[in-house]
DNA sequence: CGGCGTTTTGAGATATCTCAATGGGAGTGG
DNA sequence: CCACTCCCATTGAGATATCTCAAAACGCCG
């Protein structure tokens, strides 16, 4: 499972020409930067790579876990396009990261990145934000996971996808990973989360669609009430 | 639970000639902030005030936790001496502060940091690992939670409360906080933890003192292994 | 010494887990 | 184009870790 993938950082392309100014802002530099495709289920990287890069999602989802030496496995975070993953002030990686479908990241050198933030107030902010908004996202993922019944966690799992991926005024959510993903995410077991979706579709507040990954939140201020806030 | 103490930030003291540069440090101006006193139960902050100011822990335990609208309660961490509470990117704290024991916090206005790290990246890179290191902390209370069993999970508090506080090669720690307090951040209940620590004593791995306040981890090798890392 | 807040301990209830079997959908190869 | 296979999701039944409710013990402070 936390096996190397030779291909991690072999995209020769990474070196790019880049704009002359040391004034390049985040987004320039990154759009930029080199694309690498991730295939269904690869890597971006694992626990104890060296931390040379850090992504940006481009298309696709990224598990971000971290597992205990028995092979347990926490997802910390699923990562959607506009989101950086990879950032931290260690020189190797803690978290793994991990496709749950095709996807696309940008890929930014972290030294790169870190030299650019010493000389650049400004970037360096972005990068403190950025990382208080991943903080209030893994806390309010603990106080799910600490405090909340099954039914809770999975509500309010739907809710924060669909605020985070739903068109506006759609009701319709795609669970672009399986439910041994989504059971990890919430501290549950497969069996349970399954359970539990036939249990909010039997109360007719989800259905469901399309072979299980496909869910139309019918009555999205239930499962709002469901979820505790 | 969440009313307002109108003595949050009524010291007249807080604004307190500064060194004349703009290049003071951030411990620097922390050492001339002002110092607040708080007791036993007392709150520094709570969900929905003003985000007026920045603290850091001089003494004591601040347990910095989220309610649910039942009043159902996370503790997200136990702040100890040395830790920057109250920073983030929303005018409003999206979580409440405690003090577990008698404490004492600097106050530092957070507008005039946030004025002095637009101009100094040193400062706000400074911030950003200091955020870093927090998420990681959550990430791995993330975990605990998320995967681990009572006994893990108790297993895994006492050791990270040792690498915390403990004086080198000492095997005391204190638990300077109630049960509850310990349940709410495990995800557990009072008496689970109870339970958990009795069991831990009953196989020779701690010893409990002082009216249950201090423990001694006699066997921090297996309290280790039994954390599960 | 009395009273209050807290911790410990016990016994029974229950939500979730575990183990096991079935079912469905997607992709592959004949 | 169909059958086969594999992976994943669903459903069921029984096991169990943890919770809930209740009572007793402890320690601290006035």
């Amino acid at each position: 499972m936390l096996a190397v993938h030779p291909d991690y950082a072999s995209n020769s392309k990474l070196a790019r020409p880049l704009p002359p100014s040391g004034a390049a802002t985040l987004d320039d530099r990154l759009s930029h930067a080199a694309v690498r495709r991730i295939a269904a289920k690869e890597h971006v990287f694992c626990e104890g790579d060296a931390r040379d890069y850090v992504f940006r999602v481009e298309d696709g989802v990224i598990a971000v876990y971290k597992t205990l030496p028995d092979g347990r496995r926490q997802i910390i975070d699923f990562a959607y396009p506009g989101d950086l993953i990879g950032l931290g002030v260690l020189d190797e990686h803690v978290l793994s990261a991990q496709a749950t479908t095709a996807a696309k990241v940008r890929c930014l050198s972290s030294t790169t990145l870190e030299r650019m933030a010493e000389g650049d107030a400004t970037l360096a902010l972005k990068l403190y934000k950025s990382v208080c908004q991943e903080l209030a996202a893994t806390r309010s993922l603990l106080v799910t996971v600490g405090q909340r019944s099954a039914i809770e966690r999975v509500a309010a799992f739907l809710v924060a996808l669909h605020r985070r991926t739903a068109a506006d005024g759609s009701l319709m959510v795609t669970l672009a990973m399986r439910r041994s993903d989504i059971a990890d995410l919430l501290g549950l077991t497969i069996e349970t989360v399954s359970r539990t979706l036939t249990k909010l579709r039997n109360m007719s507040i989800i259905e469901i669609e399309q072979g299980g990954t496909r869910v139309v939140l019918c009555d999205l201020a239930r499962l709002s009430d469901l979820s505790n806030e």
